[in-house]
DNA sequence: ACTGAAAACGAACGTTCGTGCTATTTTACG
DNA sequence: CGTAAAATAGCACGAACGTTCGTTTTCAGT
């Protein structure tokens, strides 16, 4: 009972631990004394290193979720779902959800030459974040939003290419128009595929 | 003499041992092990580990030029040029330039929330690279190829953005259409800018 | 070929890493 | 309450980290 309030007190600080040092760079005697316990302590909550990055990436997947489509998914579907994930993202950047940027960015630009179970995770997440964007593109072309012609796998990879851009010009190179231009960008985009509405017969 | 051409080697292997396992995780003995070469000779060479980050940094950034601007300042200034740009990044990254997919995709993800003379060195590496992407779609601008009311700093944030989103897709996810992709959604945003060459009196 | 300098080496330093153990404390429950 | 179980602490380990130092090897210029 207790050991599971515990862990979820270490996951949280692990999970921003890890977005500013990365997850190699996560360490666990570091996350010990940050939480005032000691590394046997903490250790034994994981059993391994290993254990401890993937259960932050688990971690940091909730919170990344709880930001993005939990307020995402009270729109309605179709187009403005998807320009509400849109600024969703650039507002969780803004407001600083995880301590050193998007946790996931950094995730997959350290892992995505260094094989192994942690790379599989974040593979995982990435591509469940991808396919969630898709399916929120999908569903904005079934609604008649979005051109039928427009290619879904396509879109998500160019929204979700601003998001990485706006996270880097942001957070490394402290230009304050960032998100402005990725919303910008994401903004005239879709905009340019969108289904004009001059008369409302389709359904 | 000789001094240069041993430190010429290591930071050869260093970088692409850091776009592997990251700056940080480029480690001396683990370099030192690579080349066949003592920890503490390999270590004269820099006096810190931090130097020997510096100079690798320095090391990519000529790899990088020569992969991308050597090819491309060779075609005529403004949109051929600009497009070349384009590909010869993303052919960049499908040679495999760089062993672990794009080195400063990876060092800016690293240490765009760690301070310090690294960070400073990376951001101004790529301060560098964003700068020479505006100035040749400016040159674009002036030589009549792009509208005139084309914003270059968005521009130049719109197409590194597609870059790092290939080498996301294409080294993390192995989407085999990255590459593709990247190269589709440059072209088209670029072909909506252009001045249409209806009748070839300007210029 | 000789020699002074430059380069590389080998061993060791103190620290931190991840990971085992064995106690001891704290918690939850009958 | 008392007690078994769960959680945490303490300590030690071997390996790897960056770094220092004194020695030895290799090179370049005369």
């Amino acid at each position: 009972m207790k050991g599971e309030r515990t862990r979820q007190s270490i996951l949280d600080r692990a999970v921003d631990l890890a977005s500013v040092e990365g997850l190699e760079g996560l360490t666990i005697g570091r996350l010990a004394d940050d939480l005032g316990m000691s590394k046997s302590g903490l250790f034994a909550h994981f059993g391994s290193k290993e254990e401890l990055q993937l259960a932050t990436i688990e971690a940091a997947s909730h919170r990344f979720i709880n930001a993005i489509f939990t307020p995402a998914l009270r729109e309605p579907r179709g187009y403005p779902r998807l320009m509400a994930i849109c600024r969703s993202w650039l507002s969780y950047l803004r407001r600083g959800v995880f301590a050193g940027g998007c946790f996931f960015a950094a995730a997959s630009f350290e892992f995505d030459s260094r094989p192994g179970p942690v790379c599989d995770a974040v593979r995982r997440q990435m591509n469940d974040w991808i396919g969630a964007l898709e399916k929120a593109i999908r569903m904005a072309i079934d609604e008649g939003h979005l051109e039928p012609a427009v290619d879904a796998a396509q879109l998500a990879f160019e929204l979700n290419s601003l998001f990485f851009g706006a996270n880097f010009s942001h957070s490394l190179l402290k230009d304050r128009k960032a998100l402005d231009r990725a919303e910008r960008a994401a903004h005239d985009r879709l905009e340019s595929l969108r289904v004009k509405p001059r008369k409302r017969r389709a359904g």
